[in-house]
Order: structure tokens, then C-alpha cells, then sequence
DNA sequence: TAGTGGTCTAGACCACCCG
DNA sequence: GGGTGGTCTAGACCACTAC
């Protein structure tokens, strides 16, 4: 197997740049199923002796395997295959719990909780929630797990008078709304793209610059109050997110 | 404006490694102001002699930005920091056609042409068109821009029976489409985050790792029959995409 | 032609993990 | 303690761009 990285594999491995003929050469090995999911890669050093590279150049080429998750490299310990995510595939329309769809699917839900408590608002909590600048906010911010492995990072406010006690919140925010009967019937969502930065990288267990999926959702009870004001960071290999579309009313699609 | 990078401002600017504090130093610089879209930076080997850094440490901490989008560099020109891309918020469940949207918002609209022709279909068009195996598939794959902007680049595969003549589309598939009765009416959309591929980063003139938004979608017509496969990747720090949620139906939400 | 980013090297030390 | 990844250096050549 680690044939593979012998100096010959290099000649029949295209031109260009040394580091990018290697990064080719491992992803090539990935996707073939050479390398599978967990196996563990010869170390950097190792792989310099064997190709003739040096190590500085082995690591530009894993870096890059890395940063797009394809990689994990653990220090002390050495670089491995990424474990093979299973995409999970979740209706955009409903106003559903994170809890509440993981066991629909059978599957386990572990929180970890980073931050939870009372604190003064941040101008966009203010502008979001539609608070006074001297009120107070609800802030539940946690990483979100399935069957062990993290998936998404959620960072929830509410207003003080919706949740008046966020210790209380054990695992289903949505659970709990509803039993104080704030539950939100209607919700806002905007979806964009964003490379993980090092910090929101190591909750989720990537590398950094990892793409991910940041939703904000602003959330109403069924009076038009704000109940809710969430942003989300899900792992990009992780999700696929469903929608459907109707045709736009001729009105929309054409004003003029 | 160039003092920034005095070997002075190193001191006070936290702790950890040299690239990460340079990089910080930067970021810092562009979100203040001081440094504004489309300003050069020094040179790698003026940055190094100016803080004292090895060019490498200089270079892998300007790499990062690069990855994220925040600069671009171009060889033998020099690093910049990266125009600003205004940040276009389209409806998610509307079925309306990227020409459409932007005229709708008083933008031009450009495309260039990657590939436009009838070829024998790859498998997953085969699955996602029902076609058979000796069928053959209109292909689009455009690059769609902005106001001079890259946004997105759109791959289109269509049934043969549904558009004979891929050259024949110019401009906007969906107007052509409609004159040939062939319009779909609802389609089905699944969205992810991906991190941009060399090649496709430099089609949207970006940093390859740069996040994208990937959105596959199948049209169908009012009859059912499948018009439309396309898989497109937004530039994700270009678009926002949103989507109005309503609560699930109790049936849905709790099937026990 | 002078300057830029892009690639590559050999060698060093550190922090961390594991047996 | 021995091996791993993480950081950093000084110096070199190349391909490209701008003037």
C-alpha cells in the first residue's frame, strides 16, 4: 500500500507542480478506495524520503487535502484519511428542531453546551430580536452532534421575557419553547456559504477554511413577536439541504 | 499607511505563532478601513524585510486570507485586497431564471460560454433525467455574471427531446424554454457548501478553498417529465439565498 | 528589465502524543 | 524517549507582468 508513494509514481502523475502531483496522487488514492476512511497516511518526513520531496513540499501538498476535509492531521499523533461523513438530507421549509429531526431519524443527539446564559445584547441581538439596548438576552450557543460525530454550531438569542431562564434549556430548545407556549410557527431564513474559521473549525472537528453552511433564522410566534434569532454553522460535507420551488407568479416574475 | 508593518507592531499583537499574527495584523487592517478594497499590499519580500519575517512566514500567512477571499494575488503584479462583492439576497423557493433575477434588480447580466453542445450522457444524467443510455443530453455550462462580477457558474443538462439546439440559447435558458412550451413549473433543490476546486475558483476569480454555495436541481413540467438538471456553485460570500419556513403539521413533527 | 508571486530545498527547534 | 505534526529560516530559481 504505501507502494503508492514511491518515487516512480511521480513520473506517470502528470506535470505540473511537485506539491499538486502529490495532493493528486493521495486524493486519487482516496477516492479509489486505496486509502480508506481512517487509514492512516506514512508521516510527513516518510513521505518526503519516499518521493524525494521535501517536507516542506509534502506539507503544501497534504495542506490543501486538509483544508478541504479531506485530510485530518493530529500532531504528535500523524495524518489520517477523513472518516466518510454520512450527508444528512433535511427539509429547508419546515420549521423543524435540530432535536426533533435527528430522532425522526433514528438517530442519537448529543449537545455540548459552549455558552448558555443572561447577557446584555450585541447591536445586531438589538436589531434582530427588537430589543431596548438595556434589556437583557437569552444566549444558547452549542455544537450539535449526531451518533458522536459534530455537525452543525448553533448560536441561538432570545429575548429575556421568551426564555427568562436559559440553564433550563437541557436539549430541545423547540421543547421547551413549546412548553412555555412561545413556540414559533413562522420563521425567516438566509443561507450563505463561509470558510470555517480556526475556532468554529476545531468545534466541529475539520480543518481550518473548511466550507461550511451558515443559516440565520429569525424566528415568530403566531402574534408577528420575534422569538427567536439563531445562527448556524453546519459542516458543508455534512448536509444537503432540501427545497422545493414553484414557478413565480407572472406578476413577481415580470413587473414590468 | 506602509507603518502597519513595522517590526514594532509585532510586539503588541498577541501572542502565538508569527503567521498567525501578521495574518491578524492584515485582517485586522482590512476590517478597520485602513487597508481598502482594492489596495495593494507590499510585496512578500517587503513584508519580510519589514517585520522580519522569512518571505515563507509571510507567505503562509497572507495564504490564508487568500483562501478565504479576503486578498487576491496576482503573479508578477503584486496582492490586493479583494473588491468587495456587494451581497445579492434571492428568494430560494421561486422558480425564476438567473437572467431573470438580475434584470428584475436593474443588474446587467453576462455569460460566458464553457461548453454548449449534444453529448452522450454521463450516468448521474442519466439517472436524473430518466433517460436511456443511448439518449443523448444538451449540456450548458456558463459562467454568470454581474455588473462585471463572476457569481456563479451553472452546468445545465437537458433532455435532447426537450431542447434539440443547445446553441440556440444565448441568453436566458428559461426564456427559451418558454417559446418552446417547455417552461417547468416546480423543481426540486438540494444545497450544500463546497470548497471551491482550482479549476472552478478561477472561473468565479477567486482563491481555490474559497467556500461556494452548490445547489443541484431538477425541473420538472407540469406533466412531470423531468426538463431541467443543473448543478450550479454560487460564490459564497456573493449570495445569500433565503427561505421563509412554516411549522411542521403535528403529523410530520412527532410520527410517534 | 526589474519586480512580483509561485515553487522548492535542507535543516532546525518546538509542542504534543503515545507506548 | 522516540516519533508526529507545527513553526520558522535563508536562499534559490522560475514564470509572469508591467513598464
Amino acid at each position: 500500500m504505501t507502494e503508492l508513494f514511491t518515487p516512480g509514481a511521480f513520473e506517470d502523475s502528470g506535470g505540473g507542480p511537485l506539491y499538486l502531483q502529490l495532493q493528486r496522487l493521495i486524493a486519487g488514492a482516496i477516492a479509489s478506495g486505496q486509502l480508506k476512511p481512517g487509514a492512516s497516511l506514512p508521516s510527513e518526513r516518510e513521505l518526503a524520503a519516499m518521493t524525494g520531496l521535501s517536507r516542506v513540499t509534502v506539507r503544501k501538498g497534504v495542506a490543501e487535502l486538509v483544508a478541504t476535509g479531506q485530510l485530518v492531521q493530529r500532531r504528535g499523533s500523524g495524518t489520517f484519511v477523513a472518516p466518510r461523513v454520512e450527508r444528512l438530507e433535511q427539509a429547508l421549509s419546515l420549521l423543524t428542531s435540530f432535536t426533533e429531526d435527528m430522532e425522526r431519524r433514528g438517530k442519537t443527539v448529543e449537545s455540548r453546551w459552549i455558552a448558555r446564559g443572561l447577557h446584555a445584547p450585541a447591536p445586531e441581538e438589538v436589531m434582530a430580536l427588537g430589543l431596548r439596548t438595556d434589556d437583557r438576552v437569552a444566549r444558547l450557543e452549542r455544537v450539535r452532534s449526531s451518533d458522536g460525530v459534530p455537525l452543525a454550531i448553533e448560536r441561538a438569542s432570545l429575548p429575556r421575557d421568551v426564555l427568562p431562564d436559559p440553564m433550563a434549556v437541557t436539549d430541545s430548545l423547540y421543547a421547551m419553547l413549546e412548553s412555555l407556549g412561545q413556540r414559533p410557527v413562522r420563521a425567516v431564513q438566509r443561507i450563505s456559504a463561509a470558510n470555517l474559521d480556526p475556532r468554529d473549525a476545531e468545534l466541529l472537528g475539520v480543518g481550518a477554511g473548511v466550507a461550511g453552511l451558515r443559516i440565520e433564522r429569525i424566528s415568530y410566534l403566531p402574534s408577528g413577536k420575534v422569538v427567536e434569532f439563531t445562527r448556524s454553522l453546519y459542516r458543508g460535507d455534512a448536509y444537503d439541504f432540501a427545497v422545493e420551488l414553484k414557478l413565480a407568479p407572472d406578476g413577481e416574475r415580470k413587473p414590468e
